[in-house]
This record gives C-alpha cells, sequence and structure tokens, in this order.
DNA sequence: CTCCTGTATTTTGTATACATTCTCATTAAT
DNA sequence: ATTAATGAGAATGTATACAAAATACAGGAG
C-alpha cells in the first residue's frame, strides 16, 4: 500500500485527535480495507509521531467500532457483514425516526428555513450528477433535521451509525435511477415538517432508511 | 476522598482494560463523583500502574459518555443534568421499543423460557426487597430480551443507555411504590412476546420506560 | 514430506523520561 | 483594595525504553 496517510498537522489538537480523525477517514473511504491490521509501529512511522498517540487513538476507533481489538495480538479494520449492516440500519431507522419525530415538534422556523436551504442544495447537487457534492449535500440536509431534534447525544449516535455505512454509502449514491425518489422524499419530509405532520414524516422517514437499506444490501451481494 | 479504587488484578486482561472497568463502575456507583477529575498521576498511584493503561481507559471512558476531556486540561466524571438524562431516556425508549419489537419476531420457545424464569426471578426479588437483588433481576429479565433482539450492536448501546442512568436506578428502584407496576409491565411483556402481539409488547415497553422517566426526573430534581 | 520445536524477530503491553502547558499563588503596581 | 505580572509547581502531551507475548521461520526428527 502506498502512502496516503498523512495528518493535518496544522490543527492545534492533541495528536491523538489528529491522529483519530486521519485513520477514520482512511477506513471510511476504504483505504484502510476491513480486516487489515492497525499495527502501531508502522502507522507511527507512516504518521510521523511515536506509538502513544497511535494507540489512543486505536482505542478511540475500537470504541467506535471501527477497529476490532484482541488482546496482544494488535488492532485490525472491522469487517462488515451483511447482517452487521442489518442492524445497524435497524437501529438507524428507529434513531432516525425518533430524530425527525422530535424535530417535528421542536422545529423553529429558522430552522425550516435552513432546511429548505439543504433541501434545494441537494436536488441543485443531483443535477450536478457529481457523487461526492451529493453525498456532502445530503449529509447537510440530514443534519439539518438532526439539529432541530435538540438532542446532541442522539447526534452522535447517529452521526456515528452514518459512519460505519460511508464505505458503501458512495456506491449507494453512483445509482442514478435512485435520485427522483430521494428528491421525493426529501421533499415530502421537508412538507411533513412545515405541516408539523409528525406521522406523516416519520412514515416517509422510514420508507426512506428501508430503501436505502434494500439498496445498500445489494451493494454488498455484488461485492461478494 | 478514602481509596475504595483497587483493581481486580486476578484477570489476565490488559491492564487498560481492568483500569476502565474498574473506573467505569466507580463512577457508575457514584465512588467518583461528577465533575470530579481525573488526574492520571494520581489515578495512576492509586491503582498501582503507570499512566499509560490509566489514559487509554480514559480514552475508552470518554467514548462511553462517561467522562469528558479538555484538551490540556484533563478529564472529568460527566456530569449530567435533567436534560442530558431526558435525552436519554429518549433514546432507550425508542432502542427499548426496536428491542422488544426484534425479540418478539425471533424469540424462540427456550428464550421465551429463560424469560420466564427471569419473570419470577425478578417477583421474587421484589418479595425479598433486596434492592441490589431487584436491580440484578431487572438487568437480567430486559438481557433475556436484548438477547433475543438478535443484534450485537444494538444490545452494546443499550447497555450503555442503561449505564449513563446507574447512578439513578438504584435510587429508582428504592421507591416501593413502584413494585406493584413493575411486576404488571414485566408480566404484560412476557406475555406479549408469548402471544408473539407486536404492537401489544411495544406499547408496554412505551409505557414501561416513560414511567421510569418520570421517577427518574423526580429523583434528580429531589437532589437539586 | 510433514510435523514439531526452538530461536530470532516482530509486536503489543507497560513504565518512565522529557516537553509543554496550565494552574495558582505570590508579589508588585496602580 | 484590586488587578496584572510572574514564577514555581503540577498536570497533560509525547516520545522512548524495557518487558513479555505472539509470530515466523529454520532445522531436525520421524
Amino acid at each position: 500500500m502506498t502512502d496516503k496517510l498523512v495528518l493535518n498537522t496544522n490543527a492545534y489538537l492533541p495528536l491523538r485527535d489528529v491522529v483519530f480523525h486521519t485513520l477514520r477517514e482512511a477506513i471510511l473511504k476504504g483505504e484502510l480495507k476491513p480486516g487489515e491490521r492497525l499495527m502501531e509501529l508502522q502507522l507511527a512511522s507512516r504518521l510521523g509521531v511515536s506509538r502513544t498517540p497511535i494507540r489512543e487513538a486505536i482505542r478511540m476507533l475500537e470504541l467506535e467500532g471501527l477497529a476490532v481489538t484482541m488482546p496482544r495480538k494488535g488492532a485490525e479494520v472491522a469487517k462488515m457483514t451483511e447482517k452487521d449492516m442489518e442492524d445497524v440500519l435497524k437501529i438507524r431507522k428507529a434513531l432516525d425516526e425518533l430524530a425527525v419525530g422530535l424535530a417535528c415538534d421542536n422545529m423553529t422556523e429558522e430552522e425550516l428555513k435552513q432546511l429548505y436551504v439543504a433541501l434545494k442544495n441537494f436536488e441543485e447537487s443531483i443535477r450536478s450528477g457529481d457523487v461526492k457534492q451529493i453525498a456532502q449535500a445530503d449529509v447537510e440536509f440530514h443534519d439539518s433535521i438532526y439539529q432541530a431534534a435538540d438532542n446532541p447525544k442522539l447526534v452522535t449516535m447517529l452521526n456515528n451509525l452514518r459512519e460505519q455505512m460511508y464505505r458503501y454509502r458512495v456506491e449507494y449514491l453512483k445509482n442514478e435511477s435512485i435520485y427522483p425518489r430521494l428528491i421525493e422524499e426529501h421533499q415530502g419530509i421537508y412538507d411533513g415538517l412545515k405541516r408539523k405532520d409528525k406521522e406523516a414524516v416519520v412514515e416517509i422517514v422510514s420508507h426512506h432508511v428501508e430503501n436505502q437499506e434494500i439498496v445498500v444490501k445489494n451493494i454488498i451481494q455484488e461485492q461478494e
């Protein structure tokens, strides 16, 4: 493997955090592949730091479910089976429904406006056809909702769950046939939130995640 | 503060894990109080290890939400406001409903029998009046359900959420007036699972968590 | 040829040393 | 008296050294 791993040394953060973010990115982008060993000395020399921040970063990755460590054998990038993915998506569905329900209760006029902007940005990104841009606009749309849910712990958990699927999300969004449905669903969520029709938004979000589940599962099966 | 912190040195585990469990216990039992600083050198000398395993344990506590660290200022035991508690309980409610719904789909005859045993143990523990025993029996009852949900990630998350409230749970269970309702609800959950009546069990669990929320919130308010 | 074993190497686990930052009290100036 | 400057001490951040375990590999026995 060539040396794609480089730190953002600019930020004034403890190295453990910089290493943590660097490794997380690398894992989520697939630069570090599932099952690949995370060897402290190797990573330390590649990133130009000592083992100490590497070890602490690995402990954090472990708790986030992105790495698995066996005592005295070391850590490796967590593998994700289809079953794991199903499990995650079930949780995500439940929490997404909760989040949008809470957002429906709490959303202010301003937050609604912001969501509208995010909605339009998403539609615009779809027209651009740039997958990376679409992914980002999608994240922003959902983040607007999460923010309105006014439950930081929930936001953290949802972001974590989203990350766990990041590897598949890019593939997922390359599939142009889903774009019309995505737009429609986002539009529906926005409308529902505007009308404060909790039942409706929860229903749409439910389908939204289910559709994702179906497509992502297809992707995984193809990969095997 | 007297020296209650001692390691279970017996187990053959990396020290970071032993330290992690020791500190977690201490936090959940209230021996380390919210806001109390977690100083590496102090903890290291109290536990008779070096700073390295302490630091790694703190990183793990941080990701579990039991500690908060500010860069270059150190870590302290996480505080929990009433709002935080509400937030956690909302999440827990959603995930508990999910878990019992999944359990309803998946539960085997044997698992149902095991749940019955847990149910009876719980009733027995109530008669004994020993709060510690009640807490344990309650955990076992819910664990039986979680297990049947067949979703390890979900189980991990629920256990984590449960832990976050542990400090208040003991107080909660000292309140004898809730015992009849607890028994009734547990009975109802068991019956529902036996009949595979998903709607009913989700409904009961929903109330189950809501009741808990009310009482726990009272406890917090009293403490202030 | 296969399997076992012992040794060398690698890797993780733990402790410690050094560097940097922060805290806090003391002191001086206004 | 209050506030700002300063310096000692303490705490965290990082690197490195040493210990112990796991792994890989070579050589020999069967």
